[in-house]
DNA sequence: AACGTCGCCAACCGCCATGAC
DNA sequence: GGTCATGGCGGTTGGCGACGT
């Protein structure tokens, strides 16, 4: 079966960019016909368009027609479409069809321009869905995987929220100094860097930990599951304990390692699971309301300290 | 102000699936 | 079963505005 001949290569046959007028009569041609169009091939013809039939249906079903939604998108619908991504792969018109008022092209742009890189910047393949290997995200900041993962809802994110919480803690446990743990330039100055991702960590962290957590236990309906929960809460505990007192100069003392690990945790976890793990729920409230000591923003000014002002700016902004 | 670069997104291209004959 | 016409789909392009130099 060869190339069917289309009109789209008849000579003459306008392209690009569409007119309000020409928009206007396919509408009204289209709306005289009750909406519905019985042939695209004879449309252009008889709304008296210089166009090609294919033009005229992409116009109407990407841009025209009335039930589409217009504007950005919201964090369910992007959090929507990486789970079906993750499901269906680049069926941009299946996905299309479960995002009320997207069009697939409308939705393949967004995925291409905004979701894909965000999805790198966190380490993650956009293709997989699965982590990348150490060395393809070596570039990518703690901070930035944090901005992006604040920005994801819902169960797949949830895992991804975990990897982000993995690679600041493991920032932060650097030696103390995450310049040290290599994220980061060297020439930055070390201290404004660890402040910066502590205040990454303060505004999100805990929102992404009681997310990560509610979905995990909306979805463990079996006491078998709260078990393995609260099993979980108390290594996780523990872990992040030692962490923070490997970092204790970090984070503003030894003193603060206890209550913030436990903080964290239980902040983690439901209260009858942390009953469950009888762990005490107290001191991260403190924390949360003292301002941590921040570097000059006057001292962040040169071409490479940009990305971490930024961070800075835009961590102070993002909500608890 | 002029120019270059980059990102976004509407529109196009070409292949595939399907149904009519 | 073969051919053709058409719609649907995913990949890609190019115009345009925003931004930086």
């Amino acid at each position: 079966m060869g190339r069917s001949p289309c009109c789209c290569h008849d000579a003459g046959v306008k392209k690009g960019p569409w007119t309000e007028e020409e928009d206007r009569a396919l509408v009204e041609h289209i709306q005289r016909h009750g909406g519905h169009v019985s042939s695209w091939r004879n449309l252009p013809k008889a709304a008296g368009l210089n166009r090609c039939g294919k033009s005229c249906r992409l116009r109407w079903t990407n841009y025209l027609r009335p039930d589409i939604k217009r504007g950005n998108f919201t964090a369910d619908e992007e959090s929507l479409i990486i789970r079906l991504h993750a499901q269906l792969g680049n069926k941009w018109s299946t996905i299309a069809t479960h995002l009320d008022g997207r069009t697939d092209n409308e939705i393949k742009n967004y995925w291409n321009t905004h979701i894909r890189k965000k999805l790198l910047r966190m380490g993650i393949d956009p293709v997989t869905h699965q982590r990348l290997p150490p060395d393809d995200i070596a570039t990518a900041s703690p901070g930035a995987i944090l901005s992006a993962a604040a920005s994801l809802g819902g169960l797949s994110s949830a895992l991804m929220q975990v990897q982000a919480l993995q690679l600041l803690l493991q920032a932060v446990n650097g030696g103390g100094s995450a310049a040290a743990a290599g994220l980061m330039p060297n020439s930055i100055n070390a201290a404004a860097a660890d402040n910066a991702i502590l205040n990454a960590s303060r505004s999100i962290v805990p929102s992404l930990l009681q997310d990560q957590m509610n979905l995990l236990v909306s979805h463990a309906s079996s006491a078998d599951h709260l078990s393995n929960i609260a099993s979980f809460a108390e290594q996780q505990h523990d872990v992040v304990l030692q962490r923070l007192n490997a970092s204790a100069p970090v984070i503003g003392g030894a003193a603060y390692a206890e209550p913030l690990a436990a903080a964290l945790v239980s902040a983690a976890y439901p209260p009858e699971v942390a009953a469950a793990a009888d762990r005490p729920v107290q001191g991260f409230a403190h924390l949360l309301s003292e301002p941590i000591e921040m570097p000059s923003m006057c001292s962040l000014e040169d071409d490479e300290d940009a990305f971490w002002k930024d961070m800075l700016l835009e961590s102070s902004s993002l909500p608890l």
